[in-house]
DNA sequence: AATAGTATTGCAAATGTTTTCATAAAATTG
DNA sequence: CAATTTTATGAAAACATTTGCAATACTATT
């Protein structure tokens, strides 16, 4: 029972120790039925002693899956993304397959090169968040012929199969709540539209509900931040500084609108007495915080699910058909939104 | 100029397409000083001509890199880890390599099987989170003498290279600030310890921190809370309903600790006036609350990046030694602390 | 007992690339 | 200008595996 620690064994080796062909061991990974029991047994056992691991390089070589699927995201570093990421990796693992993620960090051109890089790789298929996308990418899809699922945005004309929510619907949704609640002297922050479906698609759809109410967003009211809450809350700081005096701020994203409550906390404005705040995404610290945030839930972990689910079932089916899966946007009026008071 | 769209092209597709041989398309890519300017160029024509892109698959069966990391981690979905997979990210992929990344939800038999596939895709070297590992994944990483190195935790006796703060010490360095403002009714919070040794770790700091003082915490006042903020929200109000009445409270981290704060606010108990709270971890949520958290900070950041660096290293270098690299932790004193007034 | 069928196994070819070795052509040297 | 060195290329073996086909051994049928 003496081991052997050398942990370079390979098929013949375990071959060998089984006094069986390379074939036969390889059918017993591939065809169990078709090899004699005692025989695999044998074979279990040299493996075991060998400490043999197959080789999926090896297996790939022969038009067999690599069992991979490629995962390219603007950035893990979002409470968002690490969200839909991990329910997308839980719906693929569960089929056996094998997440290669990279980030481009918003860079289109990083994503091409990182797609390449992926399809070096031989994944079976690959997911990428938004439909933004460089043309080229879009080419090198279609060229290569590799199933491809967008996560994050839904639009009825996309060039690939999507699942995702209107980004549209949901900057509406938000604008119409404040809207319905009778404010008229509003704000807005969202984050830069550069290279950014997402944002646009909600800023869009907010200043659709805007102008069909006819509210006017003065110049200076329209701000722009980064996803992050410091900087949010100093945009927000500097806003007040500047006189100006919205009753009610739209946010582009729960992060911003987390921002903006801490910016009202610490300039004693009351929220939402004084000052209504919307968000749009529905993070897992929006419920929580206090007071919780009124926003527009995406349902992030259903889109990572499903996405995974989709680009599952067209590698296994090997379709490329374009499928597109709407997810809704809801609203959740939480504490952060009130009625404007008469005055 | 007639594009060939099958995307099925191989080596030697190409080779034809540039009248050459397949040896001299290889080592174009390879060697590219060794072929003669004009033939490369032609070779470059083909390939942008036929779509072609290598097979790493077929690279890695000559014992050449495969260009992937492999990164186990128990879930991405937690602030933390996407801080640390992402810097850990970005230093491996600006050294070329690409991350194959899978999660195991905090079970250890799981790890193990995700590692065994990693290994099976060839990975040039592995990550793991922490140092608890099984005993089967301690032995799999020496049989098959592949570089690891473990991301999070330190310890000068680890059976593998890591890269990490040591637990205890931030323990310990929460509970003696609270110590030092004059608390001595102190209530812990912290999560399951149970596979999970950078909380035991911190656990274990903390009380040896109490014990040296002789402070005594009562069991009921000993809570376990997993990491979610609404969780660890409501333990603390049940533990106020309970009639505990602690003047300071240490967090296992941040996510407690926030939640702790938001108990306060919602029982009307002033933090830091009745209560302080301390955790760890410092997030990137954590210095933008209000009031800003009193905080253990671990170097999540660095920590990637230098685990990255590290792993990078010891698979260009071939090299098997176990190096440990201790990231300091620092206490960060903000808002939610205060030395407990005179009675 | 001969025949047909079935279960099990091995041989060899194939997969897409890299690399060693050999060869041819070109450049350099005396 | 012949001999030598250098540069550029191709042929073929090697990598670790899978699979089609053929061969063998076993079982059931008549």
């Amino acid at each position: 029972m003496s081991l052997k620690q050398s942990g370079k064994a390979d098929i013949v080796d375990v071959a060998r120790a089984a006094k069986v062909s390379a074939s036969t061991v390889s059918r017993s990974f591939n065809h169990p039925e078709l090899v004699n029991p005692a025989t695999r047994k044998k074979i279990d056992r040299a493996i075991a002693r060998l400490g043999y691991i197959r080789n999926r390089a090896a297996q790939a070589m022969h038009g067999k899956r690599s069992g991979t699927i490629g995962l390219i995201v603007p950035t893990i570093n979002h409470a968002i993304f690490a969200e839909v990421v991990q329910s997308f990796s839980d719906a693929i693992e569960k089929a056996g397959f094998t997440i290669l993620m990279t980030s481009h960090g918003y860079d289109l051109q990083r994503e091409y090169d990182v797609l390449r890089k992926m399809l070096e790789h031989r994944v079976d298929g690959v997911a990428l968040i938004g439909l933004a996308h460089d043309d080229k990418t879009y080419h090198l899809i279609e060229q290569q012929d590799v199933p491809c699922v967008t996560i994050w945005n839904h639009d009825a004309g996309s060039r690939v199969s999507c699942v995702g929510a209107e980004n549209f619907a949901a900057g509406r949704l938000a604008a119409d709540h404040i809207l319905g609640l009778g404010h008229r002297k509003i704000g807005m922050i969202f984050p830069s539209v550069t290279d950014n479906d997402r944002a646009q698609g909600r800023l869009d759809g907010a200043r659709a509900a805007l102008a069909a109410t006819g509210v006017d967003v003065p110049v200076g009211w329209q701000l722009e931040s980064p996803y992050s809450i410091s900087l949010a809350k100093a945009a927000v700081e500097e806003l007040w500084q500047s006189g100006a005096r919205p009753t009610a701020l739209i946010c582009g994203n729960d992060v911003i609108a987390q921002g903006a409550v801490y910016a009202a906390l610490k300039l004693g404005v009351r929220v939402p007495q004084n000052l209504s705040i919307v968000g749009i995404g529905d993070f897992k610290g929006s419920l929580e915080m206090e007071p919780a945030l009124t926003t527009v839930h995406i349902p992030a972990q259903d889109i990572g699910r499903i996405a995974g689910e989709e680009i599952v079932k067209s590698v296994a089916a090997d379709a490329r058909d374009v499928t597109r899966v709407r997810c809704n946007v809801e609203l959740v009026v939480r504490a952060t939104t009130r009625a404007i008071a008469d005055r």
